[in-house]
DNA sequence: CCCATGCTTCGGTTTGGAACGAAATGAACC
DNA sequence: GGTTCATTTCGTTCCAAACCGAAGCATGGG
């Protein structure tokens, strides 16, 4: 008669405005103290710790002090994908001012999902990665991958990734070990730059030049 | 400083014991009265009506009058396939008695995933069509995976399909229109059964066979 | 050693919304 | 036409939880 997971317990954690919105601002994969969470959210820092010690007990988020400070992320990539996934459903962006819609435009364009690419940016790549045979059916890098992106410049070390869901292209997109290698690799070469205001990205020059070349991803800035 | 959509309105209409309890009922894809659905979720009629109400207004479900009867369904495949995305991130099944057990296990073996199967029989359907290479790494059906099914028994109409994430198994698995297909004709043939009281599909003998000859599954019962 | 800062705990207030029952509506059946 | 049944609307009650401010612990710096 029950279905077997209890959505209503889980859906009640996002169903709050301020959590929502720490969640939103956790979701680019970096820490965050609990008085930054606070200012994020809207509310006071009382209120928030009550927040975060709810979306502790399930595993959703995790703590490590240090010194006077509690930084919190999300506890595992899940957590992230589905939230990312869950906002394919949400209803439209209400985007008021011309700010929001610019910010708006630029996540959908590219965007970290916790630790990997997302947005336009992240799914173009993941198909030219498919249409060259560079990545398995199952997410996986083949030998001609590895080699690939070698010469590509981005030698990254792990083979083994995974598939998630794009909400604003609901497509999917790598994710996994080896998504999260790749995102790094381009922002340590520069050819992403983090926005230090949101999750949204940017590509550099000189990382659609090397995009292009590389991998055939044509980007218009 | 918003991230684009709003999260928090979403998770509100699953948040509620009953609504949760009545989405997941409709889950098979089948329509339900507001009366079944209000003791599904083990309310009043009057109140099961004011969360219909709700759900009606941002498209989740639908409703088609019959008489004096008002038949309600999830409007879209994309709502079930959200709630089963949601489902992985749930919380663990709190089974209780020996019959809640039976009914999860028997949900996560094979069930219907609004029009596609899923659980462990879908899971592994997939796999089956995607190593033969009938499956596409779209999730398309390949020329050879045609007439391989329609030699199998199974002559689909459809080609098309797409992945749908599978919250038992954590894998993804077939949906879209070929998914549909796919399941109508498993169930058509009577390989597949319905279980009345829950979306939990039964293998038959029958199915048991021609899958396993047609497919290769090896399906314990 | 004392103060500033970050964070949490505690008490008290307020409110949104989930629940029910009663009554109204509308279709179907006799 | 009256009765029955499915459903919705309305009015009311009531509780969970979100919020804040004050107080209590920490840690780190001067």
């Amino acid at each position: 008669m029950n279905r077997d997971p209890d959505l209503a317990a889980a859906a009640v954690l996002l169903a709050d405005p301020a959590r929502a919105a720490m969640l939103g601002r956790l979701l680019d994969g970096r820490s965050w103290t609990a008085t930054e969470l606070a200012k994020a959210a809207g509310v006071q820092p009382s209120t928030a710790s009550a927040h975060l010690a709810r979306l502790l007990e399930p595993g959703w988020v995790a703590v490590h002090p240090r010194g006077r400070f509690r930084y919190y992320r999300l506890a595992q990539p899940a957590v992230a994908e589905f939230l990312e996934a869950f906002a394919g459903l949400a209803p439209a962006a209400p985007a008021r001012t011309p700010g929001e819609l610019r910010a708006g435009a630029s996540l959908r364009r590219c965007r970290l999902c916790y630790d990997h690419l997302a947005g336009q940016v992240g799914v173009a790549l993941t198909r030219g990665l498919m249409e060259r045979g560079w990545l398995g059916s199952g997410f996986h890098l083949t030998e001609a991958g590895a080699a690939g992106l070698r010469a590509a410049g981005l030698p990254v070390a792990e083979r083994e990734g995974r598939a998630c869901m794009d909400w604003s292209e609901r497509r999917l997109h790598l994710a996994g070990p080896l998504g999260r290698d790749l995102a790094d690799l381009c922002l340590a070469a520069a050819w992403l730059q983090r926005d230090p205001k949101s999750r949204a990205l940017w590509i550099t020059p000189l990382g659609q030049e090397r995009l292009g070349a590389g991998l055939g991803l044509s980007i218009q800035s």
